[in-house]
DNA sequence: TCCGAATCACCCTGGACAAA
DNA sequence: TTTGTCCAGGGTGATTCGGA
């Protein structure tokens, strides 16, 4: 009851400029000591009421808010659009309903936002059916605000992007992509692009940085998101230069390993209480680096290579060691 | 007639308390 | 927890009034 008072409030300060506490009073049939604590409630809220004293006083909008019918900000429309994906629909069967919102939603929008907002939407992909790591969900490091919103204006602008990106294992490097549209996978979230007019697909928890540029992407004119999703999902879980590698595991490191995996293939547990798992690694030397970080909690069974690279490794360490120590 | 001070009316602010 | 009532205090603009 109080939450319908109050949008009652903020829409009748939008629709008849400034209003005494009395005259809200009369119009929403309460008493002015609670049209007060309602205004109070929607300052605290972030709602730009303010007021005025004196004879012909009163509560009033600052004058910008009141361009926007809902109240709503580009980014919060922009959510509420994004949040009605086309499965959400699905799934509560309020497939009709949603889309009525979202066209009000789009309308209340300023004029010069409707565009951008409305192409935004095709740029954002919300859990799709792929999960391209195909493995179990770890929660990820926030990105920092200002490096995620600056991907996302490069995206909704339609502008390159520069970025400073750590890939697994590597030194983080700068690169200027041209990006298509953002992912997000139970709480991951991705960025597809091209590169000099290869697919890229970047985790954004390993963006260190990011710079929109004052230059439009190449980008196609429409593209359907959540196709090119899982075409890159099939493409990056079984080509490339990936490795396989099979290891047994001390249980407490299965998360560790599970967040520098590209993908866990297959998983078994054996009769002392260790794990053996198949997963694949971006190439060798992300592999290598992997089963570094593991010690001596993990043991690697195949392939060869990777054996006698680690022994190599811990060989040199162990003489480095008797020699200085 | 003009100007400044005093007064009035209207309104917001905030606290305390009681009732639903 | 929400709402209503009461109260004291303070800000602002309009009006009134007296002196120059």
């Amino acid at each position: 009851m109080r939450a319908d008072r109050l949008v009652s409030l903020v829409l009748l300060l939008r629709q008849r400029g400034r209003l005494s506490a009395a005259t809200l009073a009369r119009e929403l049939e309460v008493s002015t000591r609670t049209v007060l604590r309602d205004i109070e409630a929607l300052s605290a809220a972030g709602i730009p009421v303010y007021a005025e004293r004196g004879r012909y006083g009163g509560f009033e909008l600052l004058p910008g808010f009141q361009t926007e019918l809902t109240g709503l900000n580009h980014d919060e429309a922009l959510a509420l659009l994004v949040a009605g994906s086309r499965r959400g629909a699905q799934v509560f069967g309020l497939g009709s309903a949603l889309a009525s919102a979202m066209l009000k939603i789009l309308d209340a929008l300023p004029e010069e936002q409707r565009a951008t907002a409305a192409g935004a939407v095709q740029r954002l992909l919300i859990d799709p059916e792929t999960d391209l790591l195909s493995r179990r969900q770890v929660v990820e490091e926030e990105l920092p605000d200002p490096v995620v919103g600056e991907i996302r204006r490069a995206v909704f602008a339609g502008h390159r992007l520069r970025l400073r990106y750590a890939a697994v294992g590597q030194e983080a490097t700068w690169r200027t992509v041209d990006p298509i549209g953002l992912v997000t996978v139970r709480q991951q979230g991705y960025l597809l692009a091209t590169k000099a007019g290869e697919d890229r697909t970047y985790r954004l928890s390993r963006v260190q940085a990011a710079e929109e540029l004052d230059e439009l992407a190449e980008r196609p004119e429409r593209i359907d998101l959540e196709r090119a999703w899982q075409e890159r999902s099939t493409r990056f879980r079984t080509g490339g230069d990936q490795v396989a590698v099979k290891l047994r595991l001390n249980p407490a490191r299965r998360e560790q390993l599970v967040r520098t995996a590209l993908a866990v293939l297959s998983e078994s547990l054996e009769d002392d209480g260790r794990l053996v798992l198949e997963v694949t690694f971006q190439d060798k030397r992300h592999a290598e680096w992997a089963l570094w970080q593991l010690a001596t909690d993990a043991q690697p069974l195949a392939p060869a290579w990777l054996i006698h690279s680690l022994q190599t490794r811990a060989t040199a360490l162990d003489n480095h060691y008797n020699q200085h120590l």
